[in-house]
DNA sequence: CTATTGACCTTCT
DNA sequence: GAGAAGGCCAATA
């Protein structure tokens, strides 16, 4: 059935529930989503959410708060950008996750 | 169909 | 405290 699907699904409608200027983890999703020690398959479905301007996938970071997916973006900047445009904090090279990391409830 | 890689995280040594 | 390995799911060659 879709229970395959389930996992990709459950991850595209967290992310897109992601509020403005928040970011949110690879293992938040995945633990939410029952996959927690899977948060590369979040990274994998991101990967083919990018096209989609429904999912904001510059909006997720990993554990470190460091912009791991950077380099998938049309530009390297293009996240960073996109983030400081939305009001997140940066520290240096990484999001100020103590301010902006956005747990799913 | 098998093997390898990939936006990660956890745990052991 | 730092380093290395394992584990899960999916896509590509």
């Amino acid at each position: 059935m879709e229970n395959n699907r389930e996992f990709a699904d459950k991850v595209y409608e967290m992310v897109k529930q992601i509020p403005l200027g928040k970011v949110t983890t690879y293992g938040a999703i995945a633990e939410k989503s029952g996959l927690r020690l899977s948060a590369r398959t979040v990274g994998w479905l991101m990967n083919l959410s990018i096209g989609d301007p429904t999912i904001p996938a510059h909006r997720v970071v990993n554990r470190n708060g460091d912009l791991t997916g950077k380099m998938h973006f049309p530009t390297a900047d293009y996240m960073r950008n996109k983030l400081e445009e939305e009001g997140v904090e940066f520290i240096g090279e990484r999001v100020n996750m103590q301010k902006h990391l956005w747990l799913i409830d």
